[in-house]
DNA sequence: TGTGCTGAGACATCGGACGTCTCAGCACAG
DNA sequence: CTGTGCTGAGACGTCCGATGTCTCAGCACA
């Protein structure tokens, strides 16, 4: 295995077995090269590689820090993987939001607070009739980030996001606009909010299905 | 933003706007530094982190090419990610796991062919009644794996098999067998396999969400 | 025709030099 | 005494050039 490989393997290592803990500075990059054996170059490669994917936090002029390892960081990460991929697994990734958001939308009725309930009313609000296809795609981004965050699983809430980030969104809508789905959207996510106000578990669940298997016909019909 | 930074999204450009499409290789690393307007170790960082993450494929001696790009490939990087968490959101990625299991698992009941059931019932009977803690380990991966793959969606699998891969598996299993979890594992198994082999949706359904929750309720009373 | 060698090309790794940024600590003005 | 601004040490950012190692295509020979 490469040398940069075992760097990796070893950061890694000291991380999970609590070494080195959220927050934790590293040894100065070349301190820590001598000690793991290569050299600062190579442990530089090292240690890019990780903060790509959110462990590390490198600050220049400052030092490399151990990131919070929270899921929502990490999980970031998804979101630029999904980005590579082409419109024939769209389908596949959506699928998979068609299972999750439901579920999420349900645990979210039981525990939705009304503050948030109100906030995602003002939001709809604002919006108006006829927003523009940004202003569509970041409220219903909000929508249902708002939503999932309210079902108290963060694990579940950074996969949503990154499984349905901006870009797959504006790939989807960026067709749909041009039907009459921007007035069928605005009226399933008013559905969704009376649901959860309601705390209507199951109506919520279902509202929450039919707006993702609406989208999911219309993109299987235009693909 | 740092010249490796750009040359992390330049790359990723080249790949999302199709100008390199999977397995392609990647011009020799001084000239597309030079391209790039950047050193070749500064390059060399961009493309050992995206290497790390599988969307480059570097061969010594032969040279770096764009990985197939398959959800299966990529989505792998998920349980490196995965690797880092610690058991306080185990029980969030296991409320996950808890949603997907059963859909796929209801996905799989109409499309899993004969061959497949066979297979698992196979495997099942191979393994006898008190199997090590490596074996059912090894056994309850596949199995599930087996189930998902019937789903016909490559992205819910590799989801899947990333949130619950062996490091997660083999932590909660751990203090799981010390019970008399095994066998009722096994019987679950089981269960869940004829409801595959009777085409029963909703009893496939219902087996796989009883099987997850018991292993979840466990977890919960011991932590 | 098949085997084995060989050299070109590409990645792997290293060490050192220099630029830039951050932050703590000191000096000075108010 | 307090707050502002400078300054220098330390850490990351970037680059260069050299050398090692590996892969593969192509040639020579049996």
């Amino acid at each position: 295995m490469a040398v940069t490989d075992e760097a990796i393997e070893k950061i890694k290592d000291m991380i999970v077995s609590g070494a080195l803990r959220p927050g934790d500075r590293l040894p100065k990059e070349s301190e820590l090269a001598a000690d793991l054996g290569l050299s600062r170059n190579s442990l530089r490669e090292a240690v890019r590689a990780l903060s790509l994917i959110r462990i590390l936090d490198v600050r220049q002029g400052d030092g490399t820090y151990v990131t919070s390892l929270d899921p929502q960081l990490l999980l970031e990460a998804l979101s630029f993987v999904v980005d590579f991929h082409r419109d024939d697994t769209v389908l596949e990734f959506l699928a998979v939001r068609r299972i999750l958001e439901p579920a999420a939308t349900a645990m979210a009725a039981s525990r939705i607070s009304e503050q948030q309930l109100d906030a995602l009313g003002a939001q709809l609000d604002k919006l108006g009739d006829s927003p523009s296809v940004e202003e569509l795609v970041a409220a219903d981004l909000d929508f249902h980030r708002g939503i999932v965050q309210s079902s108290g699983n963060s694990v579940l809430c950074s996969l949503m996001d990154g499984l349905s980030g901006p870009t797959t969104r504006a790939r989807i809508w960026r067709g749909l606009t041009q039907e009459d789905a921007v007035s069928r959207t605005l009226h399933e996510h008013r559905a969704i909010l009376a649901a959860l106000r309601d705390r209507d578990t199951e109506a919520a669940r279902s509202w929450a299905t039919v707006h993702i298997a609406s989208v999911e016909q219309w993109l299987r019909s235009s693909l």
